[in-house]
Formats: structure tokens, sequence, C-alpha cells
DNA sequence: TAGGCCATCTGGTCCT
DNA sequence: AGGACCAGATGGCCTA
């Protein structure tokens, strides 16, 4: 569809695939030089004047004519996220290394606490409100939106933030449990819709744990539009785009909402259809960023709404590069069935007493005051970590239950990689004793933490 | 409905 | 000056 040409007014009847048509379309306001503004914005239909984009990206792939039929549409986070990982890796990146910016780091101080809400702010004269002052005022809606909007006016020379979309490299879904079936791990089947958006990990892991495989922020491997009102003579790649990635919690902007929230008047556990819910987000987007205004806003930096949105994006893609290692190493320890949830936290838990465990297996001491335990203790340990209450809940209430990822489901089991620990300790004539019975005590959550 | 977890926005700090 | 990193605030989603 974004291949189209000229004036079109899209709604959610003209086809199956444009059910999509707002997510798709969103990103690509590629507003003619003598329209700058779109005539039509709303739920039900958009009317936009899209240009072709294999005009202004060349070296994109062509688009396949239709998303694949599992999209939905409310879960646009979840195609998001399955493309950024189909995206190029960058190369450029150099490992670490003790005289680099990040060892530097390493040594920073940390930064001094924020201030309180009511305390005086002398160096923020442009921008003293607190959030829940700017609640407020949104909330009030007496903002004028003539001239709170920034006139997204790109800077002299500057390269948009993005210049094509990775929804046009492909609708191509990655592939679902790629991993060799045998290796455990890493080889826990991604958890679809765990969070929204399919956990898949790319096998060669651009965004994992290796430095040099980690991509810097660029236009083409981050999806963040900045607004660019075209204009006469301007470089094509500098058309209108705006942000339309927009996860469904997010926090107040001044910047993105001068709209006095439009679609933020609901309540905070607001049950709207998630796809209207999403598609008010956008809008709310979408406008803030091509209302036309007379002055640039800008905070208490100077900084205009357009490096504001920047650095946004660039939060977003640093953000999204944590939760993606987090991501591989939770493929990379055990979990207590494959559709054990796990957070960050028990993540994090299960990986320092998977290294213990594996540490004494191999004769080292990582134990924290160097107490030297058992291998057997070890992986006790990290079997109740893993079991713990908080930990196996969510795996045993999807496993009974039966959810969204029914096709994934299987009745929890015992942890494989200690099954597989155990297994060879066996052929070795040594194994482990019993394993406890797991059972759901507060006093367990102090034990299993390591 | 409360709490956990998450993504996002934002401003502060530090570094290049 | 601008970017990276960090932490606080906020709101959405989900589950018990």
């Amino acid at each position: 569809m974004i291949l189209f040409a000229g004036k079109r007014v899209f709604t959610p009847s003209l086809a199956p695939s444009l059910l999509f048509s707002r997510v798709y379309l969103s990103p690509f306001y590629f507003l003619s030089e003598d329209d700058h503004s779109p005539t039509d914005a709303s739920e039900d239909s958009v009317e936009v004047r899209v240009q072709p984009i294999r005009a202004h990206h060349p070296h994109r792939p062509p688009t396949p004519p239709t998303p694949p039929a599992h999209h939905k549409f409310h879960k646009f986070r979840k195609h998001y996220s399955a493309l950024r990982q189909e995206y190029p890796p960058h190369t450029g990146a150099a490992p670490l290394s003790p005289g680099t910016r990040a060892a530097a780091r390493n040594r920073r101080k940390p930064a001094e606490p924020r201030r309180l809400c009511h305390e005086a702010a002398p160096k923020r004269p442009h921008s003293p409100d607190p959030p829940r002052a700017a609640k407020a005022a949104r909330t009030d809606g007496a903002t004028d939106v003539s001239e709170k909007s920034a006139p997204s006016s790109p800077s002299p020379g500057a390269p948009p933030l993005l210049q094509h979309h990775p929804l046009l490299s492909s609708f191509r879904r990655p592939p679902m449990g790629a991993f060799p079936p045998l290796l455990i791990p890493p080889a826990w089947p991604p958890v679809t819709a765990q969070w929204g958006y399919p956990r898949v990990v790319n096998p060669l892991g651009w965004a994992g744990l290796t430095p040099g495989l980690t991509p810097a922020l660029s236009p083409h491997h981050y999806p963040m539009l900045l607004p660019h009102p075209p204009s006469a003579g301007a470089h094509p790649a500098a058309r209108a785009e705006v942000s339309v990635v927009r996860k469904a919690g997010k926090a107040p902007s001044k910047f993105l909402s001068p709209v006095a929230g439009a679609g933020r008047r609901r309540g905070r556990r607001g049950r709207q259809h998630a796809a209207t819910r999403a598609r008010r987000d956008d809008d709310d987007t979408i406008h803030a960023l091509l209302q036309p205004s007379k002055q640039k806003q800008r905070n208490y930096k100077n900084m205009t709404r357009e490096r504001r949105i920047e650095a946004n994006a660039r939060e977003r893609n640093r953000v999204h590069t944590i939760s993606a290692a987090f991501e591989k190493l939770r493929t990379s320890v055990p979990a207590y069935s494959h559709n054990q949830k796990l957070s960050k936290l028990s993540v994090l838990r299960i990986a320092c007493s998977y290294i213990l465990s594996l540490s004494r297996l191999a004769g080292h001491d990582y134990s924290a005051g160097g107490t030297e335990p058992s291998f057997s203790e070890c992986v006790d340990l990290t079997t109740r970590t893993i079991q713990s209450k908080r930990e196996a809940r969510s795996a045993a209430a999807v496993c009974s239950a039966g959810s969204a990822v029914k096709h994934n489901s299987r009745p929890p089991d015992v942890c494989p990689v200690l099954l597989v620990v155990r297994l060879a300790l066996l052929r070795e004539g040594t194994d482990l004793p019993p394993r406890r019975a797991v059972r759901a005590s507060p006093s367990r959550k102090g034990l299993v933490t390591p």
C-alpha cells in the first residue's frame, strides 16, 4: 500500500491487508510539496499523499504485497521488534578496549540523585513544572496547540533521522524456533507474545552481549522518525516523517502532547480496544508533530523539540539494545519450562546461580566469599531459583490455562539443562541429591536469591 | 483492584 | 555542543 502514488483514501474496509493501513501508513506521511499537512487523520479514514518509496530509497528491497496473516493490528510492536532484528547488522562498531569510552564510563561517578518534584529547579527556567503539573496542564486542555507545537523544521544540513522504515524492507517474519533443538542452552524457543511482541533473538546476535556486534545508532537501523516538513528544494528523504512506533505505555510528553491529551483523558486502568488505543496514541504524535507553529518549542536546555525527539529515539534504541541483550541472556539460561516467563530480574538471578554452577563444574569458585559450594549445591540453588514461586508461577499458569502461546505450551517439566547435567553426572558415576519438592513458601524466597 | 513488569519520555550528569 | 548513560515519573498490560 505504501507503494501507491498519488492521493488515496484508505479505510479499513478496503481490503484485509489494509487493516494495517494506519500502522504502516503512519510513518509515511510523505506530503506533497504543495500541501504540508494531511487533510484528514481520523481513525476511520486517513487521507494521505504518498509517493513511491522506491523513488526515495532505491536500495531498499521491494516490499511484499501483503503482510502475513498472523499479524495483529493491535500488536504492531511485535512486527516492529521482529523486523528490527532482521535489519542488517552494523559492522562499524569497534569492540571494547581499555581505552574506549565504554571502559572509561565504568569509572564515572554515579549521578547525583534527582531533585524532588517540589524542589526548586534553578537551572530549568523554561520548564520548571514537575511532571504532575505538566499532566494537570494537559488535562486542563487550555494549551494552545498552535503555540505549543513545534514547527518541526529540520536543522540546516542535518540528515533525517530515518530515511526509510524497516517495515519497507520486508513483511516476512523472522524464523521462529530457529535454534537447534538439542542445544540447551541456548535452545529455548522464543516465547511468542510474552510481552506483546515475540522474544526472538537473532542467532547472530546483533543486539547481544558482544559489543562488536551491537550496531551503533543509525537512521537505517532504527525506525524512529523525525518530523521534517517538506520544503521546496529539500532532499526527498527529508520529507515529513513522524514517529509511530509507540508502545502502549509511555510517559506524558510535554513536547509530543501539545494537543492537550486528546487521547489521554482515559483513565489509568481504562480499557480501550488495543487497536483504537494505539491508533489514538499514534494520532497524538502525528498531530503533535505535524502541527504548524510559528515558534520552536524549547525546553529548559534550549533544546528544540526535534532534538528532544532524536534523544528519545536514541534512548529507546539504547533500551531496546539492553532488552535484546536480556533476551539473549534469557535464551542462555535454564528455565522451568519452555513457557516460563522470566523477568529481567529473574534472568539475572538465574544467570548468577547458573554461572556459579558451571564455574564449580569447571573447578572454579565464583561464589561470594569463596565458600566453595559443591556442584550439587550450586545446581540445587539454580533449580530452586528457577522454580521459585514467582518465576514458576507464570509458567504453570500458561500451561494450565492455555493462553496466547498455546502452540508453544507444554506441561511444566524438569529444567532440561539441569537434567542434562544430571545425566552427564550419572554417566560419570556421580549424581545429584534428589530434587526437593517445590513449595511456595515465603521463606523460600530468601533461599533462592543468589 | 492492587501489584508486578514493562516501555517510554524526560532531565541530569559525564564524557568526547 | 552533542551523545551516552542513568534514574525518576508515568501509564499500559497482565495476573492473582
